[in-house]
DNA sequence: GTGAAAGCGCTAACAT
DNA sequence: ATGTTAGCGCTTTCAC
């Protein structure tokens, strides 16, 4: 018996197909220097011997062609759209996007960017990070890096981001002109101030605020959290005023969730009693029950622009960072009508 | 201004503290052959530095400490839970997890798993996948190897499956002693035989067609895919029926969405008309305006037993293979109750 | 218990 | 255009 058929390498190919191990190197980043004979013999060969090339050996010297995306929660029904965009993109390059899973937390983000880094990913996607901007920069500093989901530059990072501030006022604007006055807006509660400049919830609320005074209606704002039961509560609250709104803007389609079981429980009937709109149009948004109108981010586009910005950047480390800002769309669906007259 | 500033190495560590780099290298490792007192001036150099060792060069000799997880369709709701119990079984493990996306696909599973063994993963948990069997061999005799969520077993790798049967048998159980006797299953069709013996689904509509002759109850199948067009189409085929059933069993929460808006639409009430209950407990059969019945896979101990499994393997590749099968638990809620008398 | 030295499979710098 | 050679940062013999 063989011991552990050891592994194809490139020597392997090199003999194989009568050149040097450089050859075959070049042939494999297709590098300069390669006559279309010397390709065709190389080719030949990896394909007879069913060779492939070692990451971790070639991340020795030169890249490991592997891009790492950090998730925040897996469960955020907002990513795989991102995902999908960024996988097409790379599609048909040599780079292989794998995911560092389970955030949610500054040390646990921090571990799983350590990590990736230590596995010499050639760039890195992070989505929704939390961490404090100086940590974001201290990553792009070692490795070329896209910050995705987060208002703020910076001059070492690219940025990819939907215009939350333009989705609060899609839904605003819906509501007002369907002749709501009094909206209401159930918003993540956010004391850190960097958050508060950065993280889409925030810019939602903010873009809430702007909408609803330029069209000179009243503020009203419950602040929770971006949970289900975040929205129950803030549902409850709304329900207990003397002057209950029309319509409920929750900042996030799960925060709607909590919204319609608590109005469901009080024997609101929606959308006839109240209207409800959501945020981020994820898959639950859709359903027949449901119907939940909301605001769809272009997370495709999203994804499919991190990659190439992060392509470009791995060409060249040093162009000036880029920041893009995709807008998104609202899908009207049947938790959103006229109020009673 | 410094040059890049090369990042710490393994030299720099012995430097500091006065040893071999050997002798870095077992501290490390946790090796055999380190006295206290090195451990202890290596350990001090290593956080005095911030040194982080490169999980590439790690690889190029011994292990990489990286586990592949291959994830199907990254909608999959089922998956989270798995995951979750995976990492947090390796949290106090050298092992970082990382994941490989967007499958859906024979080929598409090839290029993922393929990148992963090229990246020198230590082992690799494959979730649901539908390679054919001696493809999924080829990968454990590369690679130790876990298959989640797949009946059917091998020699070279180990298995962790939920018992799909007793999920199927506690839904009709639940179904029949609340009274229902016309009971439909709306399962994925399914032709290819490796299939039809060990992917979920088929073991499902197994389960269902055992479990209701145990009853003596009769068997009414409608065969369409895993999707809420699925479920909706299916629910319009048994709604044309001279002999509506009672309930419906669908063998997937996202089925069972599309056999709710197909029933709602045609002003059937659930459960007061026809009860339906699911499988998978997703996040949307907890919602409060859903609030579907449905069995719950014990994703988070599948993941811990995969953790298991797979540090077993790594430190022992020969030993015979296991399979470890888990049990559902019904989630009973709104959409289930007894047939109209 | 400790360290010197030889690779692991590739790529980059340097010949030719 | 092609080949030679010297590493990348670690682990693993194998001496001591």
């Amino acid at each position: 018996m063989q011991p552990a058929s050891r592994r194809i390498t490139i020597i392997d190919v090199a003999r194989q197909a009568q050149v040097s191990t450089t050859a075959v190197s070049k042939v494999l980043r297709n590098a300069y220097g390669t006559s279309p004979t010397m390709q065709a013999k190389v080719r030949k060969a990896i394909a007879e011997l069913g060779y492939r090339p070692r990451a971790a050996a070639r991340g020795m010297r030169g890249q490991t062609y592997t891009i790492g995306v950090m998730l925040p929660d897996i469960r955020n029904p907002f990513f795989p759209e991102i995902l999908d965009g960024l996988t097409e993109s790379l599609r048909d390059t040599d780079y292989q996007v794998l995911l560092g899973p389970g955030c949610n937390g500054e040390d646990a983000e921090a571990r799983v960017t350590e990590a990736m880094i230590d596995r010499g990913m050639d760039a890195m996607a992070l989505i929704a990070p939390i961490s404090p901007a100086a940590r974001l920069e201290h990553i792009a500093g070692l490795v070329p890096t896209v910050v995705i989901g987060r208002h703020g530059r910076s001059p070492v990072y690219d940025t990819v981001t939907d215009d939350d501030t333009a989705g609060a006022t899609l839904v605003v604007n819906h509501l007002a002109d369907l002749g709501h006055r009094r909206i209401a807006h159930i918003e993540h509660h956010e004391t850190n101030p960097t958050r508060l400049a950065e993280m889409p919830n925030a810019i939602r609320a903010a873009g809430y605020r702007e909408a609803m005074r330029a069209r000179g209606l009243e503020i009203d704002i419950v602040s929770t959290t971006y949970t289900q039961e975040g929205g129950y509560l803030g549902a409850r609250q709304l329900l207990d005023r003397p002057d209950r709104p029309t319509a409920v803007f929750a900042g996030a389609d799960v925060v709607a969730m909590g919204v319609l079981e608590a109005l469901a429980e009080a024997g609101v009937s929606v959308p006839h009693d109240i209207s409800v709109a959501g945020y981020d149009n994820t898959a639950f948004a859709a359903l027949g029950p449901i119907s939940l109108t909301s605001v769809d981010q272009a997370g495709h586009q999203i994804g499919a622009n991190a990659a190439r910005l992060l392509l470009d950047r791995i060409t060249d480390r040093r162009r000036p960072s880029a920041q893009i800002k995709l807008s998104p769309t609202l899908v009207a669906r049947r938790t959103t009508t006229p109020p009673r007259p």
